[in-house]
DNA sequence: CAGAGTGTGTACCATGTAGTACACAGTAAA
DNA sequence: TTTACTGTGTACTACATGGTACACACTCTG
């Protein structure tokens, strides 16, 4: 599996190749950091950056946020925020779902959404 | 709703009262802090410790370590491991049960459970 | 060949986290 | 009145986080 930052180069390399805009330093300018640092961050010399920035930089190379925040060992803030209001419970329903496959899961959120259950 | 920091204070000075095992200092000792440390985050005026310590204290006192751990304003890593195995799946269930009343995620974990469903 | 744009190396730094070390005053028992 | 606790105030710190600032070498274009 790839790493944070070789994964957003790829992403943003290829981007580059059809559309400048998609630079090192272009996209640093853009999430509001510095292009050295991108640069860093990109070949895994420097750890991921801070939430917000991954945020930023998600929607930037049209990627999904929780994926790329995964990928940089961080869950999404709002995610933690609904935890923290009932703890044991998502704590329990989260470790029992642990040993579930994929489709038992989204049978789960089908389920929810259509409110047929 | 009381702090991270009240709730532990009352829960140990109530043990306090019948075992003096549970003084400050002596339960700092088990949980590997300096007394002052522990003293200062009973009164919040000392964010709380990490989660590590958070964890033992929570066995100290006989307590739930996710309803500790939450009160800190933290997630368990074993969750955010979990989580984070498959963060777009788990991201939009949170997100959906976030809308659902207990019994609702209560109904699905006994489900999940007994696997019948 | 000047100028603009490219990526990157080096150095530095402000703030936050998670505490330690130690002294001090009060209390209770021997 | 010494001894052994009790809780707490002050001062300090090692390490991690999340970056900035700036120079440098290269390439491409007018």
């Amino acid at each position: 599996m790839s790493t944070f930052g070789s994964y957003v180069r790829d992403r943003r390399a290829g981007l580059a190749q059809e559309d400048c805009r998609f630079s090192v330093r272009q996209v640093a300018g853009r999430i509001g950091v510095e292009p050295s640092y991108l640069s860093k961050v990109e070949r895994d010399q420097q750890a991921p950056p801070s939430a917000a920035k991954i945020r930023a930089l998600a929607l930037e190379l049209g990627e999904d946020p929780d994926m790329l925040l995964a990928m940089a060992g961080k869950v999404s803030d709002d995610l933690k925020a609904i935890i923290l209001r009932r703890p044991r419970l998502f704590a329990q329903l989260i470790r029992q779902l642990d040993e579930q496959p994929d489709h038992a899961v989204l049978r789960i959120v089908r389920e929810v959404r259509d409110g047929n259950w």
